[in-house]
DNA sequence: CGGCTTTGACCAGCGC
DNA sequence: GCGCTGGTCAAAGCCG
C-alpha cells in the first residue's frame, strides 16, 4: 500500500525537539547565569507555566498524530477493500491445480529465508521474493499468492486462531521440526471451491506472535459479516477489530492490517468509532511502535535523520 | 444432526 | 532405497 501517497511520513524532527530546545529552560548552569543576568526575574512560576505550555503543545501534537494514524488506517482499509474487489473481479477462477498439488520443492524455496526455521520477526525476513526473483516465472506465480500475516497474541493463548473475516476449517495440525509449537492447517470453508489455505504457527522466538501463511486467492467475495473463525472466540482480538501487523509477500513493506474482518459500507463508518476507543488506540500505537522498532530500515532512516539534524544544528 | 476439531495414518518430496 | 519431513486425509468425537 502506498501510504506515502496519502500521508507525509517523513520525520519532522523540527517539530518537537528543536522547539523544545528553543523553548525549554536552559541547562542548569546557563539558567544560573541567565537568571543572574535577568536579575532573578525569571520565577519558578514562569518556568512552570512554560513547561505546562510545552506539555500542552506536545499533548496536542500527540493527539494530532493519533488522528493521523487513524486516518491512515482508514485509508488503508478502503484501499485494501478496493484491491480485494478488483482482484476478485479479475481472478474469478483460480487455478486449483497449483493449490492442490503437492509442491514442496517450490514451496520450500519460497518459504526458505522467510520465517521457517529462523522466525525472525522483522523486515529482514521479507519474504522470499527477492531471493527467487531470478528464477522461474512459475514461482513468481506462486509467490504472488502467498502472503504472511503476523498477529500478536498472548503467549499463554494456545489457540492458533487468527480472525481475518473469512471462514476457515481446520483440517490438520502438525509439529514441525523447526518449531516445537504445532502448525495448524486451515482451508477456506466459506466457498466450497475456494482454494485458499492457511497455515498458522507460533513464532519460535516470540511465542506471543502467531504467523499465518495464506496460500492462494479467494475466488469469492469477502464475507460481508465478520465471521468468527471456526466458531470460536478464543483468539485474542480487540472486540470485532482484530489488529495485526502484516508483511506481504510482495516485499518488505510493513503494514498495519486492520481489514480483518473487512468492514462493509456501514461498518466502515462504525470502524471510526471502534478505532476511537482508547484501548484500540493504545493497541494501535503499540503495534505501530513494535513494527517500526523491528524495522532496520526505519531505524536506519531514524538514525540518519537524527544525525543529520544534529549535524545541521551544529553547523 | 450438521459442522467443526482432533489426531493418527498415509502420501509424496527430498537428501543421503 | 531408506529415512525424514511437511502436507493431507479421514474417522471419531465434540458441541451447539
Amino acid at each position: 500500500m502506498e501510504f506515502t501517497s496519502l500521508l507525509n511520513t517523513s520525520l519532522d524532527l523540527n517539530a518537537k525537539p528543536l522547539r523544545f530546545l528553543e523553548d525549554a529552560p536552559p541547562p542548569k548552569q546557563e539558567l544560573e547565569s541567565s537568571s543572574i543576568e535577568l536579575g532573578r526575574h525569571v520565577t519558578m512560576r514562569e518556568e512552570r507555566s512554560a513547561l505546562m505550555e510545552e506539555l500542552n503543545r506536545v499533548s496536542a501534537e500527540n493527539k494530532k498524530l493519533t488522528e493521523l494514524l487513524t486516518v491512515m488506517c482508514e485509508n488503508y482499509t478502503e484501499l485494501r477493500s478496493q484491491l480485494m474487489e478488483q482482484t476478485s473481479k479479475n481472478l474469478g477462477g483460480v487455478d486449483s491445480n497449483t493449490a492442490a498439488s503437492r509442491k514442496r520443492k517450490a514451496e520450500s524455496s519460497i518459504i526458505n529465508g522467510n520465517n521457517e526455521g529462523t522466525t525472525n520477526i522483522g523486515p529482514s525476513e521479507s519474504s522470499s521474493s527477492d531471493e527467487d526473483s531470478s528464477k522461474k516465472p512459475r514461482e513468481e506465480h506462486i509467490k504472488a499468492k502467498i502472503s504472511r500475516v503476523y498477529v500478536r497474541t498472548e503467549a499463554s493463548d494456545t489457540s492458533l486462531i487468527v480472525k481475518d473475516g473469512y471462514q476457515w476449517r481446520k483440517y490438520g495440525q502438525k509439529v514441525t521440526r523447526d518449531n516445537p509449537c504445532p502448525r495448524a492447517y486451515f482451508k477456506c470453508s466459506f466457498a466450497p471451491t475456494c482454494p485458499v489455505k492457511k497455515k498458522v504457527q507460533r513464532s519460535v522466538e516470540d511465542q506471543s506472535i502467531v504467523v499465518a501463511t495464506y496460500e492462494g486467492e479467494h475466488n469469492h467475495p469477502h464475507p460481508t459479516k465478520p465471521e468468527t473463525t471456526s466458531g470460536s472466540n478464543r483468539s485474542l482480538t480487540l472486540g470485532t477489530v482484530p489488529c495485526s501487523t502484516s508483511i506481504s509477500s510482495s516485499g518488505p513493506t510493513i503494514t498495519l492490517d486492520l481489514t480483518k474482518p473487512k468492514p462493509s459500507h456501514d461498518e466502515t463508518t462504525s470502524l471510526r468509532g471502534k478505532i476511537d476507543a482508547p484501548e484500540i488506540q493504545k493497541y494501535l500505537v503499540e503495534q505501530m511502535a513494535s513494527t517500526l522498532t523491528k524495522d532496520p530500515n526505519f531505524k536506519a532512516a531514524l538514525a540518519a535523520a537524527i544525525s543529520g539534524k544534529f549535524l545541521q544544528q551544529s553547523n
